[in-house]
DNA sequence: TTGGAATGTCAACAAAGCTGACGTATTGTC
DNA sequence: GACAATACGTCAGCTTTGTTGACATTCCAA
């Protein structure tokens, strides 16, 4: 055995070595860098961040969310999240308005400032994942969603599924 | 057409839709969650963050690594990785040597200590990341390394090619 | 009707990133 | 040998984004 592997190995499991599950740890942790890099840019010109980032994009697919849906999607504090929503709110980009059942509750929209922040935001992301695709091909593609999907943990699965199949 | 797309479009270029990369977008967000959740829960038990698991992960990967490389590495500022550094080194987790050839530069290695709290943490990562090739199969996995290389910074590239088949 | 649960806000603090300036030791070059 | 460049460390100060604790408002159920 060149490989320096047991016999009874083979092939078939060789993608569970640590070396392999190893490249993937760095593979992700250089990855996500560049993910992050082209929206970071543009969010860097209007001193907002990337918690900013998530919030608007949450808002945008859950339009009318309340505060407390996005904090268990987005996995923060309330406060936390409150202070990125107040400044969001105070710059015109989402409004909040009380529940008309609940009035407890704050239903969340994008206006249309935080709409034209959104597509430019979403436009840069999408500008590289296309890139990215594109270079790797539609097999690779599926792969790649496959291993992701099957990262993350119970909670964040429930969201990303119930989110998946929701129309643009 | 049922699927409502251009009939040019055809199956081949599904993949590139609007639709396809916000859940990319979305499944990279979730998934980079799940793979820093494990480590971090350890790192929490000893007042470290993930900013400290970077650098004993890349100093373990690069033995003997100076300071400057480790900065281009990482893509932080030195006053940053220097605070983090300092913490490790007085904590025995990692041994800063003056350089033989050149006396300005340090040489850092993982001590005993530092290679078991590397040693934890990258258990605890690699459990998830086996779980999910394991879950997705070979074939996911390949394509999923792909998507992730493609979507590096070309300076991210450099430094995980030069990384990648260097021995455990 | 009243006490507890839920929703959201404010205050204060910590981790970790950043810029800028500066000091020291060492190296290499003119 | 003088002097610029390099490698590293550090101080001060700021920003973003996470945390816990305290608190007001609203709803609901005993």
């Amino acid at each position: 055995m060149s490989d320096g592997l047991p016999p009874q190995m083979g092939q078939s499991l060789l993608f569970l070595t640590d070396e392999q599950l190893r490249k993937g740890i760095e593979a992700m942790f250089f990855a996500y860098r560049g993910f992050t890099a082209d929206p970071d840019r543009i969010l860097a010109e209007q001193s907002y961040g990337r918690a900013h980032h998530r919030a608007i994009h949450f808002i945008h697919r859950n339009p009318g969310t309340t505060v407390n849906n996005l904090l268990s999607i987005l996995g923060v504090t309330k406060q936390s999240l409150n202070r990125v929503l107040r400044t969001l709110i105070e710059d015109g980009l989402v409004s909040s308005t009380v529940g008309q059942r609940d009035k407890r509750e704050r239903h969340l929209h994008l206006t249309t400032d935080g709409s034209a922040l959104e597509r430019a935001l979403s436009d840069a992301q999408r500008d590289r994942m296309r890139a990215a695709y594109r270079a790797a091909g539609p097999e690779a593609v599926v792969g790649f969603r496959q291993v992701l999907e099957a990262m993350m943990d119970e909670d964040s699965r429930h969201h990303y599924e119930a989110m998946k199949d929701r129309p643009e």
